[in-house]
DNA sequence: TGGCTGAGTATGTGAAAATAAACTCAATTC
DNA sequence: GAATTGAGTTTATTTTCACATACTCAGCCA
C-alpha cells in the first residue's frame, strides 16, 4: 500500500495534495538559507572567508544586502561574530561559522555536486572536496540506518508526526 | 601549506578572494533550482505529484509561475513530459522526473534534514524518508571515496581543473 | 452545437527584492 | 586635526515577484 494511502481517512481525497505544507522542512529551511547570496556566502565561509569585505569582493554583492543577510544568518545562529584586530586598526567585526552552519554541509554538498556534475566546464569543476586526512574525494551519498548506500528511487517518504490535513479534522 | 596558496602566484593576493567564481557550480547549479517554488514543485513531483493542477492545488502558486517553472525545469531535462488520459478524457500533459531530476534528490535531502533538526515542530518532521526495501530511516552524509564518514570541519576545498583567478593571467 | 474540464496564456496591479551610489562613523595613523 | 579604512547605513531606482482574474483552447460528452 502507498504510504500516503495509510493516512486516508477521506476516500474521495488524496493526501498527498490534501496535506499541510506549512511544516515542511525544505520550504522552512529555504525560508532561511533560499534568498539570494545567501548560500553564496556561506560558501565563501566554507572556503575561509571572514570579514564584510572580503564577502563584498569576491561576491561582488550590494552592501546593504550582504549587511542584511550577515545579520540574519547570525540571527539564526549559522554564523557567529566575533573581532579580529588588524596590528594598526582598530577591532572589527568578522563572521565564523557555528555548528548549526556546519549542519548546512550536506545540503550545500548537494548543491555543488549536482552542478560539477552537470554544469561544469569542459575541464571540470573549479573547486574539488576532499577529505582532510586521507586526501581522498568526498561527496554527498544518501545511506540508510544500516548503513547501506540508497538510490534515490528507492526512498520512500511517509507522513512523520507532525504530518497534518489542511483544513480538515486531520489525524 | 593552505590549499589555495598552492596557487597564489602574486604573494600580495589571496587567492580565495581574487579567484573567478564564474564557474561556480553552487552558483550555477542555484540559477536553475534557486527561483521561489522550483524546489517545491521538485519536492512535490518527489512525493508524487505529476500533473499541472495537483501542483497548483497543493502549492498554492500563482498559475502562470508554475507554468514557467515547470517549462523550465522541462527545458533542462530535469523533469520530462508524459501523457495520460484520464477515462472519458482526453490526454492530457503530466510531468515525470528525471535521472538529472533524481540527482537533485541529495541536494534537495540536505535541505529537508536541516529543517527536520532546526526548524521542526514539536512533535517531529511532517514526512520521513525511509528505505524502500528495509524501512530504515535513510539520510545523507558526507563520505569519502574510501567509504569512510567525513565530518564536514575534516573537508578541504582545493583548486579543481577549471580553477581560474579573475581578470589576472591566471594559472 | 453547446457546455465541461484540465492546462495553460494574458493582463494588470501592488508588494517585495535587487542594485547602485552616496553617506556615516569610529579608531588610527600622519 | 585631517586623511584613511573597514564596516556598515541611507536613499533612490529598477527589476522581479506575487496575486487575482479573465481569457483561450482542445477534445469529450450530452
Amino acid at each position: 500500500m502507498d504510504a500516503w494511502t495509510e493516512v486516508l481517512l477521506d476516500p474521495g481525497m488524496d493526501p498527498r495534495l490534501d496535506r499541510d505544507t506549512s511544516n515542511c522542512s525544505i520550504a522552512r529551511t529555504l525560508e532561511i538559507v533560499g534568498e539570494k547570496w545567501t548560500i553564496l556566502i556561506l560558501r565563501e565561509v566554507w572556503y575561509g572567508s571572514s570579514r564584510f569585505s572580503d564577502f563584498e569582493r569576491v561576491l561582488g554583492c550590494p552592501r546593504n544586502l550582504l549587511a542584511t543577510r550577515l545579520r540574519m544568518l547570525v540571527e539564526e545562529g549559522i554564523l557567529a561574530t566575533e573581532t579580529y584586530k588588524e596590528p594598526g586598526s582598530r577591532s572589527r567585526p568578522k563572521y565564523v561559522i557555528t555548528p548549526k552552519g556546519m549542519d548546512l554541509v550536506p545540503a550545500v554538498m548537494g548543491l555543488l555536486q549536482w552542478g560539477d556534475r552537470y554544469r561544469a566546464d569542459p575541464e571540470g569543476p573549479a573547486v574539488l572536496a576532499r577529505h582532510r586526512e586521507c586526501g581522498a574525494h568526498v561527496d554527498v551519498q544518501i545511506r540508510c540506518e544500516l548503513g547501506h548506500p540508497v538510490e534515490a528511487k528507492d526512498i520512500e517518504s511517509v507522513p512523520g508526526p507532525a504530518f497534518r490535513m489542511r483544513s480538515s479534522e486531520g489525524a
